[in-house]
DNA sequence: CAATTCAAGATCGTATACAATTTTTAGCCA
DNA sequence: TGGCTAAAAATTGTATACGATCTTGAATTG
């Protein structure tokens, strides 16, 4: 008996305090629609986001386009190369392990924030949030459970009420997502929906304590499911392997 | 018998790794020419730059420099209001003591992780850059005297070697010298640079618990040094003080 | 005189054109 | 064929022009 949560509603409050310092306008609208192309897993790391092509699709003239990648430059979801243009970021292992790190030391802390400022209605909230990651789960759309994943965290942070926080963790959880594109190996990812449920209780509880040891249990089974080791460069010629390519 | 340490050397490792995700250029340039003159309290929040205005100073043209200020504006020096331009932000009292939350939850963990792998070169480094400190202050160039204040907070972060925490605490940093403009109520600022002295023999002796528990009573005591009580709006009539004037 | 209206000026938002640089491709030679 | 060179194409960097929006200040009106 819990109200459906739509992905329209769940999209507007993520994107209700984005990460961007960008007034309202066109260039903004490209920034969040690319950024939930890379979150949902459309666009893989590395890829190469051309000016022109960019304009294109969207409607845009570069002027516009550009100030869109260079706001997500900032975010750390593109990075931006002179003279050669933008391409998804692609967080290196060592990158990986620190963000998990300053999550493991900022999450926890925020969300004994959380369970200490929460409502009825935010945990009510938070309920539906989790049942639409069972759904899309059970669904299949693996890129919407990651999504909507990601999102429990922020949802976590705008309920601590915390703007600096918050802010860290959005920008923590995109570099996330990126890391798990590339670096994912646990075959479970049913676990991760646990992981939440229990934090979800500790919120209905107000159980700070609970709240913020969870949530760094969480985090840290969370960087255990990356698989971070240094792969040898196997490329199929020696020539690939020393191009870096 | 200490090195005496340059401005300019100091402002090259500064900004050897900087906040701006722009690739070299003008624009990153004027970037952190505009980010300097900020954080030495020559320009005031709430201050106007104007893209004409700053364009005419630095010999760009206002595509540079709109460029230039929305970097500024991801980093949270500059404020950007749609069709109205950009401003020197004014951190509000609540953000500010957000700020110093999280300087006291990130920082003390940074010190531990620097105090772990501090090199002698680099508490060599440490003590050249206190003694500028001294000399700032000896000197009455308070401007000055606080870039290199928040110059050893950076340097122990790049000591730390963590990109994802050294990026936080610039951007706090930054923060916190708008904070300082708008807040600052002590007169003794003598006391800092103790802090930091302390600071400084716990890195020498690896004594990681020591060091993040100093600069945790640091930051603490920098927060306590602000005066971040609510003010009555007293304007001079009643008119301004309902417009929010 | 105070408040309002409206036009002139200033400033920002965006498209477009051209210059600088990189990438690709074709041609050449060993 | 493999590697080098150079011209062509594509892409980014930057300046500038024009329309949209805001700000300013003078004229108007009650």
């Amino acid at each position: 008996m819990t109200k459906p949560v739509s992905a329209a509603s769940l999209g507007q409050t993520s994107s209700l305090h984005h990460l961007f310092a960008l007034p309202p306008g066109r260039a903004l609208d490209i920034c969040l629609k690319l950024q939930s192309a890379i979150l949902e897993h459309k666009l893989a790391p590395g890829l190469k986001l051309a000016e022109d092509e960019v304009g294109e699709i969207y409607g845009a003239s570069r002027t516009v386009v550009r100030a869109a990648l260079q706001a997500l430059a900032h975010s750390g979801l593109v990075s931006i190369e002179k003279n050669r243009g933008a391409f998804i970021a692609k967080p290196t292992i060592r990158e990986a392990h620190e963000v998990f790190q300053a999550r493991a030391l900022i999450e926890p802390a925020v969300a004994r924030l959380a369970a200490e400022a929460i409502t009825d209605d935010q945990v009510e909230g938070l309920r539906a949030h989790l049942d639409a990651e069972h759904a899309a789960l059970d669904a299949g759309d693996m890129g919407k459970a990651l999504l909507l994943s990601g999102g429990f965290h922020i949802e976590i942070a705008d309920i601590a009420d915390h703007k600096v926080f918050a802010r860290m963790v959005r920008a923590m959880i995109s570099r996330s997502s990126l890391i798990i594109a590339l670096y994912w190996k646990r075959s479970d990812t049913a676990c991760e929906s646990h992981s939440h449920h229990a934090l979800m209780t500790a919120f209905a509880n107000r159980d700070a304590d609970a709240a913020e040891s969870i949530q760094k249990s969480h985090i840290i089974d969370l960087h255990s499911g990356l698989d971070l080791r240094e792969k040898q460069t196997h490329g199929s010629s020696l020539s690939d392997a020393l191009k870096g390519k």
